[in-house]
DNA sequence: AAACTCACG
DNA sequence: ACGTACGTGAGTTTC
């Protein structure tokens, strides 16, 4: 095998990494940001090539010869900010100290060093990788010499790979061919003038038919659109002059030494040091100085081989102070169980041909009972084993044990409830500023968890990872959940409400299939009527749902004037259609069609497929997703079931009590503009709710300066608009939108309502005041939302920052006030002994299968718990309605 | 996988 | 000048 050398573009790369990696200092005020994003490159494409030699090649700061001769014509590059300045001898330090070898030259641009080592390396008969953010590099490429192009998609970092064939592929060109088309395009960012009034089309045309500029000169009469003819005869000499410059110098002099060259380990002491003062925590792991730190963790995971070990373990776990476990399942069934007792060890025990999952989770549950303390992760999906291992209805777990139990991806939830995924290498890189094994890295792809007997090692690193970290990660959670003033939010509310979602998850919500379906028939029927309807008046079939096809017949066929709307065509959502409603009777029907699918695909079939063996649907309650402390409900989403219209209220029929039970639905009125007028204290609104006024009316009264009992009907929708958009975290902008009026208007109605109410208007500000010096908005209960678009030097972006920022204590204050209730309500039910059960919450509702000889008690628990669940400066009021199904109810 | 649309609070 | 209301999940089409 040939050798392979990298060759890196180190000015392209560092450039592209400082302005594409958000700011970063180290405690000393450094900035690192652009040296973060060069390792990280450079990182990734070292694991990917592995090559045997390396070097990073710079520009100096004098002006080369090509660019004296430019500079002198045109002016001189811009110059590089201070920030990404001071980063690149710092960046050199680092290449140093890990022993690569980096290469400049007064005279001479990185880009000739890379063109003339890759050519003298490629005759040695080695396989060369250029590593640049510049496509000027393309005209490198050989059959051995491929130019990487580091692409940013999604926030991941792709490369895009050039050889020969890649280049011609892309440009249509050979790779010495880009000088070509680059000459006549010229490129602003190097200073290169090419020829005026000629494009990347034009060039390409031209480089295509005649291989060169010079052979394009040549034959400059018969060129054919007359406009390139005539830029390419008035300046001919000013694309050969380009040619020149963007032309990379494959044979400059200087001497380069492969040896010095040569990559040895770059994981030394020193560079550790560097790393370490840079704060790149995570780069620290892939040192070799911290690699027996995984081997040493590595040796203390242990697989329990014999019954008598294992019991052992369980009972030497009953008296530990603190425990962390994780149970390793596949298709509902238990496969493993890893404990962790200490920091020196973890064990992992296997069920297959040792003991019954009953058995294992049994004496676990009693470890927990006995035990100070449990850390574990996503602990509610794990409760059904604990029940089904118990043999009785309920779980292995009284109150105090519920209490022990500490799950870690709730803690890391509350501590930042912004990321997308807290698994165990989460934890490790967070807490521990570990890197373990991916579940991808240890079986593969297809991620399908393997026998024990067949990736035995796999298996124990798996499982022992996982309670190892949670292990060490748990007071390293409690203790920023402290500083943090969270520990009471997730000691006794996020808690305690896993076990009252587990059981609300668990009771499921009861659902009439007949009735589901003759609803979805129902639609079935009417559906197709209007299809056919479509089609007549369209003329033609086509597929309504698709905005493409829809938006080509209304707009393109009909002729109709749709603004453009959508980045990819002609919007055709319900508002623009309503507009639009009164120039054909085709769009009424495509209206209701839209409805109707939408009923039917989502709710009643997507519903009915749900429906488990005992007639109920068990949504999943989400608790570590929204930004704002709110729950979400997902397969199927029950908290998105229609009622606005009264044909998809009618779904909420189906929904309906078991046998001897009814159903009880209460919502908090208002809860949160009442949540504001608490947290702003402003004694207008406060008044008004213990009075129990009508909140809406009272807001147009005031802010129109009309007697409260002549407030017109359009008035009072107004300042209901209003209300909604102080919520929302105010912009003249989105009210204007709301209620199709000016941004004048808009604006207007603002200013008016926050001179009624200049308390409110002082709270927002003040929680974007707060937020911007935080980080963060906070509710009344503590938790915590990151806003770090407030910082954004982007206005949009800046701007959604202080809605936020206004928004989530509001919404997220109410959140945690209704789950205190949830837990309120759930802990009562069970406290009496009462068979009612808590089965929905609706982010201000809560949802109660009530038996019938229990309602009086149940309705009266609601008020009470829910009423209760927060001392506010004014009442917390609810509207309560039962019925036999949740269409009555609610 | 992303875009569009639409259901809810 | 910039271009949006805050928070979600799901089905469908298109790339």
């Amino acid at each position: 095998m040939s050798e392979k050398i990298l060759l890196v573009d180190g000015h392209s790369i560092i450039n592209r990494a400082f302005y594409g990696v958000t700011n970063l200092t180290n405690s000393e005020g450094l900035h690192t940001n652009a040296i973060f994003g060069f390792l990280n490159t450079l990182f990734k494409v070292l694991d990917e090539e592995k090559p045997d030699y390396l070097t990073v090649a710079f520009d100096v700061k004098a002006p080369t010869f090509r660019h004296k001769m430019y500079d002198a014509y045109k002016g001189t590059r811009k110059p590089m900010p201070e920030e990404l300045h001071e980063q690149v001898p710092v960046l050199k330090e680092v290449l140093h100290a890990m022993g690569i070898l980096t290469m400049e030259k007064a005279g001479l641009e990185a880009d000739d060093l890379l063109g003339t080592v890759a050519k003298r390396s490629e005759k040695k008969g080695m396989e060369v990788t250029v590593l640049s953010g510049d496509r000027d590099l393309l005209q490198l490429a050989t059959e051995h010499i491929r130019i990487r192009l580091p692409k940013t998609k999604g926030g991941v970092t792709e490369t895009e790979n050039y050889n020969t064939q890649d280049v011609i592929d892309r440009y249509q060109v050979t790779p010495l061919q880009i000088i070509e088309l680059k000459a006549l395009m010229g490129d602003s960012a190097d200073n290169i003038p090419g020829v005026p009034g000629i494009g990347e089309k034009t060039a390409t045309n031209l480089i295509v038919q005649y291989g060169s500029i010079e052979n394009a000169y040549a034959h400059v009469e018969e060129i054919k659109p007359n406009r390139a003819k005539e830029a390419l005869k008035a300046h001919y000499d000013m694309a050969q002059m380009s040619k020149t410059l963007a032309t990379i110098d494959i044979d400059c002099d200087y001497a380069y030494d492969w040896e010095a060259a040569r990559l040895g380990d770059i994981y030394t002491e020193e560079a550790y040091q560097l790393l370490k003062r840079l704060e790149f925590k995570n780069m620290l792991s892939r040192f070799s100085v911290e690699a027996p730190a995984n081997e040493k963790i590595e040796k203390s995971f242990r697989l329990v081989e014999d019954l008598g070990e294992a019991e052992n373990l369980l009972s030497q776990a009953e008296g530990a102070g603190r425990l962390a476990f994780a149970l390793i399942t596949e298709n509902g069934q238990t496969l493993a169980l890893s404990l962790a007792l200490s920091e020196e060890e973890s064990c992992l025990i296997p069920v297959q041909g040792l003991v019954t999952e009953e058995w294992l989770l049994t004496r676990l549950a009693r470890a927990i009972s006995e035990a100070e303390e449990t850390g574990c992760l996503g602990l509610k999906e794990e409760l059904s084993f604990f029940e089904r291992a118990a043999g009785v209805e309920g779980l292995p777990f009284g109150p105090e044990t519920e209490r022990k139990l500490l799950d870690a991806e709730i803690a890391a939830y509350l501590l930042n409830p912004l990321k997308d995924s807290y698994s165990v290498e989460e934890l490790a890189k967070d807490c521990l500023g570990l890197s373990v094994p991916s579940r991808a890295e240890l079986f593969g792809k297809d991620s399908l968890l393997r026998t024990m007997e067949e990736r035995p090692k796999e298996f124990l690193s798996y499982g022992c990872y996982a309670a190892y970290i949670l292990y060490r990660a748990l007071p390293a959670l409690l203790e920023r959940l402290e500083k943090a003033g969270m520990e009471k939010l997730y000691r006794e509310l996020e808690m305690p409400l896993v076990f009252t979602l587990y059981r609300m998850e668990r009771a499921g919500v009861r659902v009439d299939a007949g009735a589901l379906k003759a609803y979805g028939d129902e639609l079935g029927v009417r559906i197709r009527e209007l299809e056919t309807k479509i089609y007549e008046e369209a003329g033609e079939t086509f597929n309504i749902n698709s905005p493409k096809q829809l938006g080509g017949i209304l707009f393109d066929k009909l002729g109709m004037k749709g603004g453009k709307k959508t980045k990819t065509g002609y919007s055709t959502s319900a508002e623009v259609l309503e507009k639009l409603a009164p120039e054909h009777p085709i769009v009424a029907d495509i209206l209701e069609y839209r409805q109707l699918a939408k009923l039917k695909s989502t709710y009643a079939d997507g519903l009915a497929v749900y429906i488990g063996e005992d007639g109920r649907i068990h949504t999943t309650f989400q608790q570590t997703i929204t930004a704002t402390g709110r729950l979400s409900s997902v397969e199927p989403n029950l908290q998105n079931i229609p009622i606005r219209m009264e044909l998809g209220r009618r779904i909420r029929k189906v929904f309906i009590p078991k046998e001897g039970c009814v159903l009880v639905d209460a919502d908090y009125s208002q809860i949160e503009l009442r949540v504001l007028a608490h947290m702003s204290g402003d004694e207008n609104l406060i008044r008004a709710y213990r009075e129990a006024q009508d909140i809406h009316r009272l807001t147009a009264s005031q802010v129109f300066h009309v007697p409260f009992d002549e407030v017109t009907p359009l008035q009072r929708r107004n300042a209901k608009a209003v209300n909604f958009g102080i919520v929302y975290g105010i912009s003249s902008f989105g009210l204007s939108q709301d209620l199709s009026i000016t941004r004048k208007e808009a604006q207007e109605y603002i200013e008016k309502y926050f001179v009624t109410y200049p308390k409110i208007k002082e709270f927002l500000d003040g929680c974007v005041e707060k937020a911007k010096k935080d980080g963060f908005a906070e509710t009344m209960f503590g938790r915590r939302r990151p806003v770090p678009e407030l910082k954004s030097s982007n206005f949009m972006q800046r701007s959604f920052g202080e809605r936020v920022a206004m928004n989530a204590p509001i919404q997220g204050t109410a959140a945690d006030i209704i789950k205190i209730a949830m837990n309120r309500v759930d802990r009562r039910l069970r406290e009496e002994g009462l068979q009612s059960r808590l089965l929905l919450q609706v982010h201000d509702e809560l949802l109660v299968e009530a038996a019938k000889d229990e309602l009086s008690k149940v309705r009266q628990i609601l008020a009470e718990e829910m009423q209760g669940a927060a001392e506010l400066s004014v009442p917390l009021e609810i509207d309560m309605k039962q019925g036999m199904n949740w269409y009555e109810a609610h």
